[in-house]
DNA sequence: TTGAAAGCGCTAACAT
DNA sequence: ATGTTAGCGCTTTCAA
């Protein structure tokens, strides 16, 4: 067999080379299957391939070919739901088309994204699908990446003074629907549990919900829109509030799926049933919803297209090399359940 | 400034070279904190570093160094709670201890498997973390790897003829205790609703039923343990041959966690009261099991636990390049919730 | 403490 | 259609 095996152990085009005494650069060219190599050639190589168990080195490759077919992910975190969704369709996509997929949480941390975007240099990722964290203002850490024209992608928490592809849902058309369903079911006390207001997301989440009331001459009580990180502590507070209150809300719009869930639970420690005295709509659809008794009216955000979108419309960029600033709208959808039917 | 820069227009550790006058092997050292270089030429060197935005080329080291710091990751979904949150265990010690995760699904289908792990191979990953499809039977694909000796460390889905350190859950008390449960709560026609059975986690889950049935002189009635792929049409199925049944079961010990709220749910549409016609038990806890009405007991397996697990060990694997056949047991917690209290 | 040079495994001109 | 050669950017002997 082969004598001149490789220093790492691995086989190597040139054992296969010398197997076949030809040249490590046909070896190459003939698992690349280029056109310019005989079929017979080409069959000689592959068989032994086959038969030293020869899998190609992809870092030697892509030190070669300047080119890493890595595709980079940064994202707040991996256990919510819409996120898992999102990455679950980056991979499918990722792979269908040959490349292989890096993962990064930030865990809302500014910070992290920074130290985050130096290692995704450093691996020289192909390209990078990124959602922000709630924190993140400055985009200056996505600047080298920028300028050596790195496709950056951003999906849901975007921002856009990073050029690139950008995809969203309307964020502002869900929050004033939710709110307008609410209405339409008879709420005239509508609260709204809103994110980090300095988070686009959420700021035009906020002002659906604000518009949807001004369009239907209802007026935004005071301490009836309440911002916060949308954890479990937050939340609670936010309730507390409410709860103490003399009229308390008969409608909460929330701003995500897994506090909804949330609150629903923490109304009924209150005594409060749900929708007779309080109807709850949340932006941001979980399978919870669906299962809880009574179910959650949400609108659905389309984790997976999502994810989708953001992967393919990342190959292509890679490809071509044209990166573009075009948004690409996901289609949100209203799911209307029994914890807003107050007249059901 | 530095004239020579690199063809790809990056940085290099020449370039740092040349503006200093000094060797790129010097810069290398340097750059890596290496004893024998000078504080004073550490400093200039970070310095300019630091000016010219340098970051390493990780493909060049990696090639040079025979080592990548990437874990590869190998699971069925990313969608599923439990993986989801192995998966962000995972990370979080892989980040902490300078490893990349790169990640692959294999949905749950042993072709896709040995496909990944020919990627893993090329992609030359440090080590790998794997819980196997449910399919999986044949552990050939891993031979590669193992030749080479590549830690490789199992969690959840194991197969012990693969060499490594393995992170499980005692799956068979999980099931003993669980249907136990049922039992003391007065359950007395259990059934199972089980996954793969030629896949351990599951036969070993219906042995732990089995075998609380026995101790217990329960009759394992026909038709009352069906094994299946617990998606939502199997799970549907199931439920309709027991809603069919002239003796419905009183109790039923799920799987999945997801198939275990299906099974809830679709026990509604029968009419079906939980606890008092049918208490549910399932194998795994998601977020949801505490939200629903009535809520369902559950056997938490600690998916985020055991995923940090897998990657410490997996480090230290790597680093000691002793490759051990440990088994760390994972503690699994009863949660007794509304869903098994017929005598509440 | 630093430099020179070889090499990791592959690809890509260039030559034949 | 195939061979020769020169890198890709880093690390690492071996010298000095």
């Amino acid at each position: 067999m082969a004598k001149g095996t490789s220093k790492s152990g691995e086989i190597t085009i040139n054992d296969i080379a010398k197997e076949l005494n030809i040249a490590a650069s046909t070896v190459s060219r003939a698992l690349n299957n280029s056109t310019k190599i005989s079929e017979a050639t080409k069959q000689k190589v592959r068989k032994v391939a086959e038969e030293l168990g020869y899998e190609i080195n992809l870092v030697a490759s892509s030190l070669s070919k300047n080119k890493t077919n890595l595709i980079g992910v940064v994202i707040p975190n991996i256990n919510s739901q819409f996120f898992a969704h999102a990455l679950s369709g980056i991979q499918e996509e990722a792979k269908a088309a040959g490349y292989n997929v890096i993962i990064s949480q930030t865990n809302e941390s500014y910070e992290q994204e920074v130290e985050v975007m130096k290692v995704m240099n450093s691996a020289r990722v192909d390209g990078l699908i990124v959602s922000l964290t709630m924190e993140t203002k400055s985009t200056d850490h996505f600047n080298a990446l920028v300028r050596k024209s790195v496709p950056i992608v951003m999906f849901d928490r975007v921002n856009f003074s990073v050029p690139g592809p950008k995809i969203v849902v309307d964020n502002y058309e869900a929050s004033f629907k939710a709110t307008q369903h609410l209405i339409g079911n008879g709420c005239k006390r509508i609260a709204h549990l809103a994110g980090n207001l300095s988070c686009k997301v959420f700021e035009d989440r906020a002002e659906g919900f604000k518009e949807a009331l001004n369009k239907n001459i209802l007026p935004l009580l005071p301490q009836f829109l309440l911002a916060c990180d949308l954890n479990e502590k937050d939340t609670r507070e936010a309730m507390k509030l409410w709860m103490s209150l003399d009229e308390r809300p008969d409608g909460i719009v929330v701003a995500s799926a897994s506090s909804g869930l949330m609150i629903a639970s923490i109304a009924r420690s209150y005594g409060v049933t749900i929708p007779g005295d309080l109807a709850i709509i949340s932006l941001g659809n979980e399978r919870c919803n669906e299962l809880m008794i009574p179910s959650i009216s949400a609108v659905d955000m389309p984790g997976s297209e999502m994810g989708k979108a953001a992967a393919i419309n990342l190959i292509e960029t890679i490809k071509t090399g044209h990166i573009e600033d075009r948004i690409i709208l996901k289609p949100i959808q209203l799911l209307m359940r029994n914890s807003t039917f107050k007249m059901a």
